[in-house]
DNA sequence: ATAATAATAGTCAATATTAGTCAAAGAATT
DNA sequence: AATTCTTTGACTAATATTGACTATTATTAT
């Protein structure tokens, strides 16, 4: 415990909060002058300790009355499906292969038919189309992956 | 939900008032009395939060006498709120008033809490982020617009 | 009636207050 | 030595707040 660094101490200090709330809400500068860090430092360690796949949804806003919100959210038991396509989808992805995956979502009953018509929709030819085809691969794999993300826990 | 900004408490105050009532008529300076900001912070919040994606109408009149009133809107039916949504959409969509489009088909009974998420999932910033912010704008709007078409006869 | 004045609300741009990004430098680990 | 992780800070972006100026309507005075 003597040697962790100051960004394990913050994920500690937000971990321990999160023991027993559901949620913590911050004020960056806050955070980054109790630890006398540079306030990008407290989004360093949200960005690579409070990740969705370690169970955290960040949500922020700025301006007057700004915050950083950190939510612990249930993910599923049952998300091997959906981990092994989000790994198997890499960097990018064709409208043949999400068609695929959106069958197999709907084959393990993990959406249900008005969910995969949304999810087709979002990653329509038409919608996601800038008149680059390798563009249009990345943009819908990014979204599927995003999508299936979601799909990992409830709320 | 203390430290919030003062605009957001505006619009928590008004809000709550519609929650009981079909409108809400006020002074503009007397709420900002009320709050004690200047009278052109009730026009920021108006703008920002009371717009007509959101489900508001609002009417005022200057002179002695004067007000703002603010009104919930009733679209008759869901065809009609998927129509304006799509209309009032056009060829960009900001991140904002994106969230402030899936709130309102949440409130019209028009997609679950799961849709939300799902949709939120796939207009994600961190999904159809590319570099170039008018061009994320222009997609939001592309899938969100191929989303609401696809509710309309997924019903 | 008409003109002047008062009493409102609207607009817009400047400023303030937050958080986010990114790349470079430094530290730790392999 | 190379690689990965952490720390820092300059720059950017988003949102809120403020106030000077404008526009509209009502009321009062002539």
């Amino acid at each position: 415990m003597a040697d962790e660094n100051i960004s394990d101490l913050i994920e500690h200090y937000l971990k321990e909060i999160l023991a027993d709330n559901e949620q913590v809400k911050i004020r960056r500068s806050e955070i980054a002058g109790l630890f006398d860090v540079v306030p990008s430092q407290i989004n360093y360690v949200i960005n690579t300790r409070f990740t969705i796949q370690n169970g955290y949804i960040v949500e922020s806003k700025r301006g007057g009355g700004g915050y950083i919100r950190i939510e612990k959210v249930h993910l599923l038991d049952d998300i091997d499906v959906l981990n092994s396509l989000i790994e198997a989808i890499g960097n990018k992805l064709s409208k043949r292969d999400s068609e695929t995956i959106v069958q197999t979502l709907y084959n393990n009953d993990l959406i249900n038919r008005r969910e995969v018509s949304i999810i087709l929709a979002a990653i329509d030819k038409d919608a996601i189309d800038l008149n680059n085809s390798d563009l249009t691969d990345i943009l819908r794999a990014n979204i599927m992956v995003s999508i299936l993300n979601r799909l990992r826990y409830e709320r």
